[in-house]
DNA sequence: CGGCTGACTCTGG
DNA sequence: TCCAGAGCCAGCC
């Protein structure tokens, strides 16, 4: 197993590792995340995520802020894309382009 | 080694 | 309901 050690871990390659953890068709909040990993706060999961390729073996697209909603990120391309994606995996965004946490949100594994 | 940057969240007005 | 400010930390140049 490859030492599940956290502590050797980059801080990053951790929160991405539990963003690995949540399942398709759910979705997870930075602070969510962030409780998770135990260490860090909601801003270092998004900082993190900001570290990543639009396309990476880590699904950022099911991380989205405590509103339910997508955080505008770059120039907007990929807060498009990731709305595609999540839509494709079958979240439902509404009107004000906010998801229901309370049917799609990620309770952890 | 110093400084800058960044996809959040909470509280108050 | 919307706006503004503060707190927070790691990675990169």
């Amino acid at each position: 197993m490859r030492n599940n050690s956290p502590s050797e871990l980059p801080l990053y390659e951790q929160i991405y590792n539990v963003v690995r953890q949540i399942p398709p068709g759910k979705v997870a909040t930075y602070g969510q995340v962030a409780r998770i990993v135990g260490k860090c706060t909601a801003r270092m999961v998004g900082y993190a995520m900001s570290a990543l390729p639009l396309q990476s073996d880590v699904p950022w697209q099911r991380v989205i802020n405590a509103q339910g909603k997508i955080s505008p990120h770059g120039d907007g391309i990929g807060t498009l894309l990731q709305r595609q994606m999540l839509e494709a995996e079958g979240i439902v965004f509404d009107s004000q382009g906010k998801t229901e946490l309370d049917r799609f949100g990620w309770h952890g594994i």
